[in-house]
RNA sequence: GUCCCCUUCGUCUAGCCUGGCCCAGGACACCGCCCUUUCACGGCGGCGACACCGGUUCAAAUCCGGUAGGGGACGCCA
């Protein structure tokens, strides 16, 4: 990704360039205090910067890592970009400083990564522009549009519960709404003066048009006693400067929205468009969180999966595209369409996820694929250095895995020669059958040059009539000498891939092991 | 409690806007058969849903109203 050095010039676009007059972004330039230096007209240009072209985001709180939801969030903001030709831009929502922290940064940058999300401006962290918002703040204020309150935190908590208690929403009473005297050497958190009265409404772009009653909204807190701002005021600030023409999130935002659209219109910003993607669930239809187990995009890197089988999957819950079920990147950018999704939650399948891995799993290059199986192999302590080539390896497990983890697994024995075997396959033939078996084709295949699959699948056809035996009587026996038990490859795939030399040792020690019995 | 949103097979969904082609299509899972030296792959078939109640209409999954259920939000978190 050469992400990177874009971001730099970039940055700098944050605060808009020359000839752009959408959004009041010379303005911000000129609010800017000192320390946040613009030098001069940013040299990186954009493609024209018109107010049709797209510019959505994706702005995760880094309080942990990437999980699925946010996934599945960046993901459509990334195919609705690549789809218009539009800008992706990669937002860290850091103003909580107490739970923000750069492990989870890394972690989330990880996820994106792993997953081929990249983008094309950013990441900004919001917490670079704490005294951007506060010339936001102090114009507000200045305008009668915003206030001082001195109500504590305590105070509200306890109205807030007797609100609840008594049935009655629990909104602020506005008692320093008209206050007075508003000192400021007294700790105080800065309030919206929200609208009274009407509706404000919006135009989902899945949900259609959604409107709430003034008097459910009431004025939220825009800074913190500690002069920081709040989440609702930054989002308002940063999609309104950054120029974001469409905001796709989740669904637990859209009641944040009337309020964010109040912010918009009282600080003359134009309103982006908006499109509340719906939650994405656990079994138990209850929110996807940790009990139902793995949430985080790179757990199911570590447990084997595709990064393309995951898109693939996750592009699926809650948008369509008719009947298609497997989409490639292109095929997901050129049909991608924010009106195909759909409105309501979906649950988290991983069965589904599954089918879909073993279908990358088939399709991919088995090069890409021994590369990739590595570590799963590794953390199984297996050295591939003196064993068949993994590469040859993972031709004959692609057709049987539905993940790395299960191919790694069923790899082992290729480089490890069974230390065991399975006992109840084995007790379905005669211990002199089995004698026989091995005996018989350790000759024949030690008085053979035999290379490739076909002449050992001869070989063993030769055996059985030779003997009067039916394959299942050779094949299963030899399958067991060589993998230790019978879900494995063909006896003709292993017996290629393991070498000639190796298999009559392997059948020789199964001998030596039955004949002890 | 209040507000907002949602509701088609077990799950993901098509269809709904522009009623009839839908006694509802596809996919995952499940079951059966075929293929097969094991495990898989693959092929074929089966099971299985319009939340409920009213209304409009010749005709409703599709339009209207209500009910129920589920989810979300209500923070000096994001």
């Amino acid at each position: 990704m050469s992400k990177q050095k874009h971001c730099l010039t970039a940055r700098k676009c944050f605060f808009g360039e020359a000839g752009n007059d959408i959004v009041p972004s010379r303005k911000i330039a000129a609010a800017l205090p000192d320390n946040i230096q613009i030098n001069g007209i940013c040299s990186h240009t954009p493609r024209s910067t018109t107010m049709s072209e797209l510019r959505v985001r994706f702005a995760p709180s880094p309080t942990g890592y990437l999980h699925v939801g946010g996934a599945r969030t960046a993901l459509f903001n990334w195919l609705l970009a690549k789809n218009r030709g539009g800008t992706f831009i990669l937002r860290i929502e850091d103003t909580d400083v107490e739970r923000s922290t750069k492990e989870s940064v890394d972690a989330i940058l990880e996820g994106m990564k792993w997953l081929g999300l990249d983008w094309d401006e950013g990441p900004f962290y919001q917490s670079d522009y704490f005294p951007l918002y506060k010339e936001y703040v102090q114009k507000l204020v200045a305008s009668g549009k915003a206030y001082k309150c001195y109500c504590t935190a305590e105070e509200l908590d306890a109205r807030r519960n007797l609100a609840m208690a008594e049935g009655r929403k629990p909104k602020y009473d506005g008692s320093c709404r008209d206050r007075a005297d508003q000192p400021d050497d007294q700790p105080h958190v800065i309030r919206f003066r929200a609208p009274q009265g009407g509706a404000t409404s919006f135009d989902d772009l899945i949900k259609g048009t959604i409107t709430f009653p003034n008097e459910e909204l009431d004025d939220l807190i825009i800074q913190r006693t500690d002069g920081t701002p709040t989440y609702n005021f930054c989002v308002v600030i940063d999609d309104a400067t950054m120029r974001i023409t469409t905001v796709i999130r989740g669904d637990d935002h859209v009641n944040n929205t009337p309020r964010q659209v109040q912010l918009y219109e009282a600080l003359g910003f134009p309103v982006p468009q908006f499109a509340h993607v719906p939650m994405i669930l656990g079994a138990d239809k209850a929110r996807l969180s940790k009990r139902h187990g793995a949430t985080s995009v790179i757990s199911y890197r570590d447990m084997g999966y595709l990064p393309e089988a995951l898109c693939n999957y996750l592009v699926r819950l809650g948008w369509s595209h008719g009947d298609d079920e497997i989409f490639s990147r292109e095929e997901m950018i050129a049909k991608f369409d924010i009106s195909n999704v759909g409105r309501s939650a979906s649950v988290f399948n991983t069965e589904k996820l599954n089918w879909l891995n073993a279908h990358y799993i088939k399709s991919s290059h088995p090069e890409r694929l021994a590369a990739l199986l590595l570590p799963h192999l590794s953390i199984r302590e297996v050295s591939t250095l003196n064993g068949p080539d993994l590469v040859a390896v993972v031709k004959t497990l692609q057709e049987r895995a539905q993940t790395l983890e299960e191919m790694a697994e069923r790899a082992v024995f290729y480089y490890n020669a069974p230390v065991a075997y399975d006992d109840a396959a084995l007790a379905k033939f005669d211990k002199e059958l089995l004698l026989a078996v091995f005996t018989a084709v350790i000759e024949k295949l030690s008085s053979t040059s035999v290379a490739d699959e076909s002449e050992i699948d001869a070989l063993f056809k030769t055996v059985c009539s030779e003997n009067s035996w039916k394959m299942g009587q050779v094949g299963q026996p030899v399958r067991i000498a060589l993998s230790g038990g019978t879900h494995a490859p063909g006896i003709g795939e292993i017996v290629v891939t393991l070498g000639v030399e190796e298999t009559i040792r392997r059948i020789l020690a199964a001998r030596e092991f039955v004949a002890a019995k």
